[in-house]
DNA sequence: TTTTCCCCGATGATTTCGGTCGGAGAACGG
DNA sequence: CCGTTCTCCGACCGAAATCATCGGGGAAAA
């Protein structure tokens, strides 16, 4: 559960390899192209290109179709492109369940008015966005990724 | 993205549901029945059957299979059972990635050693295991949800 | 005995996901 | 100048998981 998709996978690992490319030893900012990430990583060609595709409809990377020469490059500096704007880009706007995005009033979901569980998920969905907006592509380039932490803040004393 | 099935998001509905009955104003340890709570969320009765079962099954729930006031129980106190053992028990062991629960030699995943994305994952889903193991399924029945307090520590001073 | 409940298995429909195919445009080599 | 080669791009298709349903069986209460 809870688990990526292999084109979110393909996405991450891409967009890390092009950022260590760029931001490399060598600070020229060199086109790659899919053949290249692909056999770098050994994952399937066709499916990173689509994969590509669409990180360039969603202006994460830009493409320069130049024929023999072209490629992708990153749109923005590697710090600012976050790992949620990647997930975004790639499976649609993230929400742990389908009335995430909905108003308050009862348009789609008939037993909102029911539904206990809503506020409660809408806040644990909240923290994980804020969690993977607070992590970016520079920050898979360090050798120690920085530490998340987590804690609760529980407003009355339950005995635990 | 990151959305739970409607297998898990039934899950949750029930045991809030159970918890509110016997933790609610009579403090009577009634035994709740899988119509009951089909026909309070207006959700398939079958499905939610199944659903139960598994909950059952992982020791979430104790079922009470006594003929026409059969039903299930709490197992637990609504305070020790917590978001992910619920997660874990209806979709199994939660991780981002299949490599999630592997251990560090390449004995599954092949491009391991060259997979750069492993280790920072791994940090995000730790953060997000722990969110979910802060919350239980007591949080759930007050009105004002505990709010889940979410900062990086970025160790290198970085610049933005 | 009849009803009502929990439990387990098998089945079909729907959606998503992973993967593959041909087409259009631009640079290189003759 | 022209064809080849390389790239990106969109459409297509089969495989797999998921959602939902149904039927059979056992046990306890009415």
């Amino acid at each position: 559960m809870l688990k990526f998709s292999k084109k979110a996978d393909y996405a991450l690992l891409a967009l890390q390899y092009m950022a260590m490319v760029q931001s490399g030893v060598d600070a020229a900012p060199r086109v790659v192209n899919t053949k290249e990430i692909a056999e770098e990583h050994r994952i399937p060609a066709e499916l990173l290109a689509k994969v590509l595709q669409t990180l360039a409809r969603h202006q994460l990377i830009e493409s320069h179709h130049n024929g023999p020469k072209g490629g992708y490059m990153l749109a923005h500096a590697p710090g600012d492109i976050t790992i949620a704007r990647v997930l975004e880009a790639i499976e649609g706007p993230l929400g742990l369940t389908d009335c995430s995005h909905e108003k308050d009033d009862h348009s789609q979901c008939e037993q909102m008015s029911r539904c206990n569980i809503r506020t409660p998920l809408l806040k644990i969905q909240d923290s994980i966005v804020r969690l993977l907006s607070g992590m970016s592509i520079e920050d898979m380039l360090v050798e120690d990724t920085p530490l998340m932490i987590v804690e609760s803040l529980k407003p009355q004393g339950v005995v635990s």
